[in-house]
DNA sequence: GGCATATAGTTAGTTATGCAACTAATTTCA
DNA sequence: TGAAATTAGTTGCATAACTAACTATATGCC
């Protein structure tokens, strides 16, 4: 086998998970360490509702590249915590309206920091122009992918 | 999909680990076309055991940056496949030695070039020199989390 | 108007992950 | 040597993922 597409193989372990998985670990633990009890997928809709609250299912599905089932028990569960709810919408009976409670609402500034904080220890030593290839990079390979 | 993008300035589709998911699942689309029954994880955990065989639960877990249940879990239904089998370590008898079937083993080209294949689609359009700045990052931000 | 099709969301089944608590075997060291 | 600590692995519980199949509503087209 050609020793390139060896190279890319790796690669294909290093962007599979395990950098993600770590900045999303850590920033699992630096939420329960602020005794925050939400997922960081829970999170991860509360961001996108705290840029543009009432949001309907599908469109939570594009924004955090979820699957409709996934963001049904998300919302499921974030309903139970009392931090989002449901809404009909008034002009489409199919959607359901996502929006913010004021519970929510509260979590914003302290969850934005923590996600800052993480991000920060894990870029320790990072080259910022660096950053931006990464950027780069992930924008392609998704352009490639979807 | 056209929310499906990446903010400049920030890096929180890391954290939700947009891209690679983006490239996992469409390796396991890959797997699922060439008939594979097998998933990204199981996969995974065969390819740590191709480039050596009769690994011990624990280094499963160390090199596939998994804890101890899932490694557990993913062996169990490994094993149900009949693509491993637990073998008792003769010096130590807490570890399970983890060895590959004959079945597995015939896995081995067809899945690697499928991977290869993937990384092909997802890198397209990126650039050599990118590709060595992304490896270089994410082992600096492994190495700041761990 | 009415039927075919598309879209929004839910449910069910399987797999996987994280954490905590557990058993069993080994090592440490007083 | 023997009790304490460590290590390897499993199990239980909760959350989350993907697929497929399902209901309900809306749209398109004749």
């Amino acid at each position: 086998m050609p020793n390139n597409q060896f190279k890319r193989g790796e690669l294909y372990s290093v962007i599979n998970g395990m950098a993600s998985t770590a900045v999303a670990r850590r920033l699992q633990k630096n939420f329960r360490q602020a005794g925050l009890e939400i997922t960081i997928e829970q999170w991860s809709v509360l961001y996108h509702l705290w840029k543009e609250d009432c949001l309907s299912q599908q469109e939570l599905c594009n924004r955090t590249f979820r699957d409709k089932p996934s963001i049904t028990r998300l919302i499921d569960n974030l309903e139970k915590q009392k931090l989002v709810k449901r809404t009909a919408s008034k002009t489409d009976r199919r959607i359901n309206l996502v929006c913010l409670t004021d519970a929510a609402k509260e979590l914003q500034q302290l969850t934005i920091d923590l996600a800052n904080q993480t991000m920060n220890e894990a870029l320790v030593g990072v080259l910022r122009e660096d950053i931006e290839t990464v950027k780069k990079v992930f924008q392609q390979v998704f352009d490639n992918l979807i």
